[in-house]
RNA sequence: GCGCCCGUAGCUCAGUGGACAGAGCGUCGGCCUCCGGAGCCGAAAGUCGAAGGUUCGACUCCUUCCGGGCGUACCA
């Protein structure tokens, strides 16, 4: 069955033309795609190739459809699929009546994001801000696609770095030095001067950290629906209790005055300290605890992580294998590569010795919320991203964020000159579509497909380089196509109408606005 | 040393085994009596880090090696 079965879309072409195809030649999961250039028709599939059937067989089933105007045979055994035109208008009917929907399902699990999580002890960076653009981007797809999504912050407010934090303000209050691996910058003196000098300083300024952490991340377009503390985690014995659980498992042992995880069982590459010798929990003893939480409430869990935490996934997993959380919750960890700021050709300095890193909040003043969240998804999280600060900038099409939102005002524009609004389009406009129409309508009735793969690789990414696309053929077709006073004017405002209704849903899917004018 | 990620056009990067490897930027050359030129079209540009292997077929999977980044705490 395919991932859509639940949305009752079953006008969709693609969703028909694999289903014949998975029937005849029992495989799971095909992918269908482009013919190469000099080849006829507009799809093309090798799975008859895959599945070592004759390709004439199956080409024969797929002419039965009604969305199939006809197949042809090439190289080795590939079928190209040349489409019927009532699918293609049925595709484009099916976008108009109802957008929001178009791509998206109902009634799924529920997931539970983690993401930044920064310790609460000094301003958040460009990286987090990759991390947030990430996780946010994907929790709001999987909202698109029917999941019950929960965004959590889990703050790391206990440990050396909040005593540490507490004594960096005190010390600035009494105007003496700050430690030699304190907490210094700007922005601790100005929390120092707001702070009374009595009372738990680590607690106080933690307190106010967070606070500028989530007014960031606000501005950012980003919004937790859930906060938690590991300090509650330790409060409530809940890192007790999974200790005792692991100890009655047999799966903790004592050794130089510490307990140990025995995560080497698990595939891990050693054991691993839960609680050090004198007495205190380690991170990882209180990440136990939060994630056993975490696995009663969600069936799926995704983290957000930047890649230098990357050595901490398997003791993670040892203890979700331990626990037997593995076989029944999804733990999906996204790594990020770090981002480099550029501005031109020069690079900017993220050192961040004596409090010179360059902020999450900086970066927004300067380039704004749509550009710093597109330019953050336009690389694969496995890659190193380069940021370039003078680019985000311009207004010009060498900016792909203003290429992409020109495109959307462009649209909004010709409907303003014709006077209509949207609304007046209905899908029945859509009847009778011309060959000019073929390439984009293919492209619109991909984005269901795109959609699919960003969920199940977890990468957000492919969306900036889809709305590129989308873009771009916009662009190309209006170039060589009168729409205003044309003959076929109506179905082209309906198509237009179908483009607008795709990039600004996928520029909502990534937390960029879709501008009606520019 | 070990582990993870990366190595694809001048630059930054897409490409979860399939037909001749793609995009943006940069370079060079075209297109504004015409719905937003913030646009479009064309050209040059590659031994997909190297070598083996698996396969009918490898940028993609496996092994080894060479570069670069990041980890490798009784820190978080």
């Amino acid at each position: 069955m395919s991932a859509f079965g639940e949305t009752g879309k079953k006008s969709m072409y693609e969703i028909k033309i694999k289903e014949k195809i998975e029937q005849i030649t029992s495989l799971e999961d095909i992918k269908l795609t482009t013919p190469p250039p000099g080849f006829s028709g507009d799809l093309s599939s090798n799975a008859a190739l895959a599945a070592g059937i004759n390709p004439r067989k199956l080409a024969e089933a797929l002419n039965e459809l009604d969305e199939v105007e006809k197949t042809e045979i090439a190289g080795p055994g590939f079928i190209n699929i040349t489409l019927g035109k009532e699918a293609l208008e049925e595709e484009i009917k099916e976008i108009l009546s109802s957008p929001a929907l178009y791509g998206g399902g109902t009634k799924k699990g529920k997931v539970l994001f983690e993401m930044v999580s920064s310790n609460p002890t000094g301003p958040l960076h460009i990286g987090h801000g990759r991390g947030a653009a990430i996780g946010d981007s994907l929790a709001r797809i999987f909202e698109k696609l029917g999941y019950d999504v929960c965004r959590e912050y889990y703050v790391n407010d206990t440990g050396n770095q909040m005593q540490l934090l507490g004594e960096s303000v005190k010390c600035i209050q009494q105007g003496q030095e700050v430690p030699e691996d304190g907490y210094r910058g700007d922005y601790i003196k100005e929390i120092a001067s707001g702070l009374r000098s009595s009372g738990d300083l680590s607690k106080a300024a933690g307190e106010k950290i967070l606070r500028m952490h989530f007014e960031t991340l606000k501005n950012f377009g980003v919004e937790y629906s859930s906060t938690v503390y590991e300090s509650d985690f330790i409060r409530a014995k809940k890192v007790e209790d999974v200790i005792e659980k692991m100890k009655n498992k047999g799966l903790t042992l004592e050794k130089d005055g510490a307990l140990w995880f025995k995560s080497s069982q698990f595939n891990d590459d050693a054991d691993r300290v839960l609680v050090k010798n004198d007495g205190e929990f380690t991170y990882f003893a209180s990440d136990c605890a939060y994630h056993s939480d975490k696995a009663q409430r969600a069936d799926h869990l995704v983290n957000i992580w930047g890649a230098d935490h990357h050595g901490y996934i398997e003791r993670l997993r040892a203890f979700f294998k331990s626990f037997g959380y593995a076989e029944k919750k999804r733990l999906d960890i996204v790594l990020y590569q770090l981002v480099d700021l550029k501005r031109g050709n020069e690079k900017v300095s993220m050192s961040t010795r004596a409090g010179q890193f360059v902020t999450l909040d900086e970066v927004l003043d300067e380039v704004g919320k749509d550009a710093a969240r597109f330019f953050m998804l336009m690389r694969s999280s496995d890659s190193p991203l380069e940021f370039d600060l003078e680019l985000a900038k311009e207004e010009s099409s060498k900016n792909p964020v203003y290429y992409v939102q020109y495109s959307h005002a462009r649209i909004c524009s010709i409907f303003r000159k014709k006077g209509i609004s949207f609304e007046d389009v209905k899908p029945s406009d859509a009847q009778g579509l011309g060959d000019e129409e073929r390439e984009i309508v293919k492209f619109l009735a991909h984005y269901p497909f795109l959609l699919q793969k960003c969920f199940q690789l977890d990468a957000p990414h492919l969306l900036t380089d889809y709305l590129r696309q989308s873009a771009s053929t916009f662009h190309k077709y209006y170039d060589t196509v009168k729409v205003i006073g044309s003959e076929k004017e109506r179905q082209r405002l309906a198509l237009l109408k179908a483009v607008k209704e795709i990039i600004k849903d996928a520029l909502g899917l990534i937390g960029v606005s879709a501008p009606e004018r520019m």
